[in-house]
DNA sequence: TATGAATGAGACTTCATTCAT
DNA sequence: CATGAATGAAGTCTCATTCAT
């Protein structure tokens, strides 16, 4: 099996997005996924090699094009402040864009085992690293405290949306979610700021 | 079947915490379980309703004790700063002082079905209250600024408390945890401290 | 699983034997097997590791009893004739009394792969070594040829019965088995005698 | 489809001797072959009716060309136990030339089922027919005894040679087969010649 | 209370075959 | 003639739970 793409490789992406959120993880069957899609249960072993394989490709590819995206604004912004915003209010805005997505990353993936969270941390590593370049740039700029342990701090951003989304999600959307993005703006450039 | 404590009732909650350490959450059959704590796979019933049951009460009996001993220390201090100092230390040590439940905690459970998630969620309730009530003292006594979001605030410090610890124990215990507690307090405080 | 005996155990095989005589090897499913032996399916791997051991401990025990029976026989038999037409006789009488036995190992259990094969004929190994004692015995009395090859000669014996009882079981045991033996044996002697 | 012989058809089964001798009976996928073969695997449907039909094909043409060597060379013979000789030799001889072949029709043909294993047969058939020849000629010459069933003498013959292959196979062809010839010979002229 | 043998539902994956191009 | 993407049926095995002893 050469993994392939095309439109049948979206297409299964999508359905199974769409049939996690609604099912759930343990629930979710390759059949279920493939009828979703509108292809046959053998089809997706066209594409993947194995179910395992659907939910890392779709974490891959939807977080992919995520740290992409904020990549993308993160380059046009001047202050640091406001690239600390801009990452907030993206992270955000991205998965309250899609309900679905949001399920499926903040709940129904961290149900997997060990061995496919440590390969959903490796697709991680590439947002990390760009919280990790705004911490250096702003402590080299002079407004994040050179004290910082950048390790921490990054933690605690990461640490801080992704408790803010999970809630979130757990309380079923009922709230604007990018609402939120200036009182956790604030809150974590008061905790990196020189004083 | 009356839920009903007793030496075996103890025994198969460790027993529980041992096996899941050591063979993950998915690779945790109730026999296994049983045999660790030295009795039938039928006896396991006459003191939990059911294999989820188990692990609800490990939660419950383990993080029970967990809030109660921070609970019990906070009462003794007088600034906010040090309660906050306090429960930093204390979340960390706990976890710290014990990898196997650190193991079970951080990465295990969260492999557990939605429904079991929501009953977990029940339980920490009573730790997040807890932070809640420091958040409130601090802005009462003028030291925490009033604009702020209780409900992000709450969300800041355990999503990053717990960040921290996930990545300790994925990066298997290789640091000292306690160590990160006067890292974590400085930046925790900076964000919530008046300007 | 450790492997347990019992009347379970012989129920299983039993079913086995018939239901794969009956329906044919790739055609006799887990859950047909238990069927016949009216147990649950999952009862099968209580007692066998998996679905290959239930067909080498089929042979096993079935085999096991088959070359018991023609040692102990032999061992009473003082001339090599009578010994050499005893086993012939009893290999005949033995698979002649049990059709759906003499399906399964002339016809069925060849269609198992290699490895299944090797452990088939391991069990195997034993009635050749009773062939090689009577042909050894017979060279020494010399009443067959010193030039003879025993590997050869084994081959012979052992290719020509179990030709016949192919033959047979092919002809869906149209005609008497054992009724065959004395040609049989006329040839297998004629062959090894000294001229 | 009408089935056509063609550089194709010679290619696949070709292909297909390769592919089983290599991975074994149950491990030769069609795709398998065909990619061996160098054609699609929609192009083995334009010369075979089915997977079966390529097996039993191969086994014609194998078969087909291996029995007429072994009578054209027969008809040259004069003496019985020359011709005997002969037919061994070749057997054994064509066997030894071909180690894939070999392999094929001792050990991987024999796993296929019951129905196609009765067209293997009805193949073989021109063989049995061929040893049945030599042994009514023997016995019309008077060189072989009257008495003899010729079936059962067949079945000896046949029986014999192909239990030496089958071990010679197993031992993974690590001594000469033909050499075995004069001691094959040997026994089963014993065994059909007048005393 | 305690045991542990027995149950049986449920799902991932393979691969021979087809057919639109 | 040739291709190869797509199909979809079918079976082994695990493991939470029960219940007779």
């Amino acid at each position: 099996m050469a993994k392939r793409r095309g439109q049948k490789y979206e297409q299964i992406i999508e359905a199974a997005v769409k049939v996690i959120a609604q099912n759930g993880y343990h629930n979710s069957q390759v059949s279920k996924i493939a009828k979703e899609a509108g292809v046959a249960d053998g089809t997706i072993y066209l594409y993947f090699k194995n179910k395992e394989d659907i939910l890392v490709s779709l974490f891959q590819e939807k977080m992919g094009a995520f740290i992409q995206k904020i990549e993308d604004e993160l380059a046009g912004e001047t202050s640091i402040e406001e690239k600390l915003l801009l990452l907030i209010v993206m992270h955000l805005q991205q998965l309250e864009a899609d309900h679905s997505l949001a399920i499926v990353t903040q709940l129904e993936l961290r149900q997997s085992n060990i061995e496919l969270r440590n390969r959903i941390n490796e697709v991680l590593k590439g947002y990390l690293k760009l919280i990790d370049t705004v911490i250096l740039l702003g402590i080299k700029e002079g407004l994040f405290s050179e004290d910082i342990d950048v390790r921490i701090a990054r933690q605690m951003i990461f640490g801080t949306i992704d408790e803010v989304v999970t809630n979130w999600v757990m309380k079923e959307h009922k709230y604007k979610l990018v609402a939120l993005a200036p009182s956790v703006h604030r809150l974590l450039l008061n905790a990196l700021r020189t004083k």
